[in-house]
DNA sequence: GCCAGGGCTGCGGAATCCGCAGATCTCACT
DNA sequence: AGTGAGATCTGCGGATTCCGCAGCCCTGGC
């Protein structure tokens, strides 16, 4: 049982390496299953998840303060925002004229938006909002969003029900 | 300092009291703000979040432990997924004729599908999706969901970048 | 008035976290 | 080849945290 811990922890070795070279810095498979691991309980202990992926403790919290600095994941607690207060809240899609970047970074800066991503198809942003009110919402979307120099048009969908919300991909 | 604890104390008691009225069990000031602390950093002791809320150690542990029993919230590690993996992420609009609900539990229960929200706009339904790559996510949307009986018609929002993601509404 | 239930505190033992020193491996450079 | 820098892992104490439990207080119902 000890050879074979050695023979993969130089595997991983390898894959870290490697990885280095693309800008977004690929996981070797002991971070994807560290990642898992807290993916199930943010609060598992540096032990527990060692003995899961076979390496120490002190590796593992290493690993896991690393991946955190560099931004790779976050521990947090998420909750439906229904329930701690925030009554409304939207999805926008947004059609922009000239530098879409520079309208999500915008878009990016603002403390109610909470989810911001560029996509293909007939939107070019899908930005999630959250507010504690419909004027609240009202405000950000007409006064703040369609403010800003480029957006050619907003569509709103407002939340009624929030059904499912999972942070599980690779636990599948 | 004692004794505005203790008037403060006494007040969340009332809160939680009420609340418990509401289906949606409503939050006291308390576990709102045990609840901000964690989202600022899942892993922080107990002590430390009791410091800044203003109880014990051992009060902040029961909270939290029954915040998770019920469901309110969930402390998890969080990615951009596509830097874990999943190369091919969209945002799928859906009409539904009939009954919306049912629609949405069958989404839910797809592995694939993180997040699922009714709204009130031009779609009934938006589901966001995980995938591997282009052939798994065009199976899921064709042969998936477009299959469920009621879906009318679906339009799909391939992510070509994450921009924002937080978790940290209350901060504000 | 009295009891049941929920929530908080304080406490002690077990488990966990955390920093550090040393070992190993790889890569780059000479 | 040889060497040195850098990155990562392990092992080990000491400080901190977690966890269960007993007791207290407050509230609401009988």
């Amino acid at each position: 049982m000890h050879s074979e811990a050695v023979a993969s922890r130089s595997a991983e070795h390898r894959d870290s390496r490697e990885s280095r070279n693309g800008s977004t810095p690929h996981l070797d498979a002991v971070s994807l299953a560290i990642i898992q691991q807290l993916q199930e309980d943010g609060r598992r202990p540096y032990a527990a998840i060692g003995k899961a992926v076979g390496l120490s403790e002190a590796a593992v919290r290493q690993r896991v303060q690393k991946l955190l600095d560099q931004g790779v994941m976050q521990i947090v607690a998420v909750t439906d925002p229904l329930t701690v207060g925030f009554r409304r809240q939207a999805m926008v899609g947004i059609n922009v004229e000239g530098d879409v970047e520079s309208i999500a970074d915008a878009l990016t800066d603002m403390a109610e938006v909470e989810y911001v991503v560029m996509t293909a198809g007939s939107y070019d942003i899908l930005a999630e909002i959250v507010c504690e009110d419909d004027d609240h919402l009202l405000d950000v979307i007409n006064k703040r969003i369609r403010a800003l120099p480029g957006v050619r048009s907003t569509e709103s969908f407002v939340y009624l029900k929030l059904k499912k919300q999972t942070y599980m991909w690779g636990t599948r």
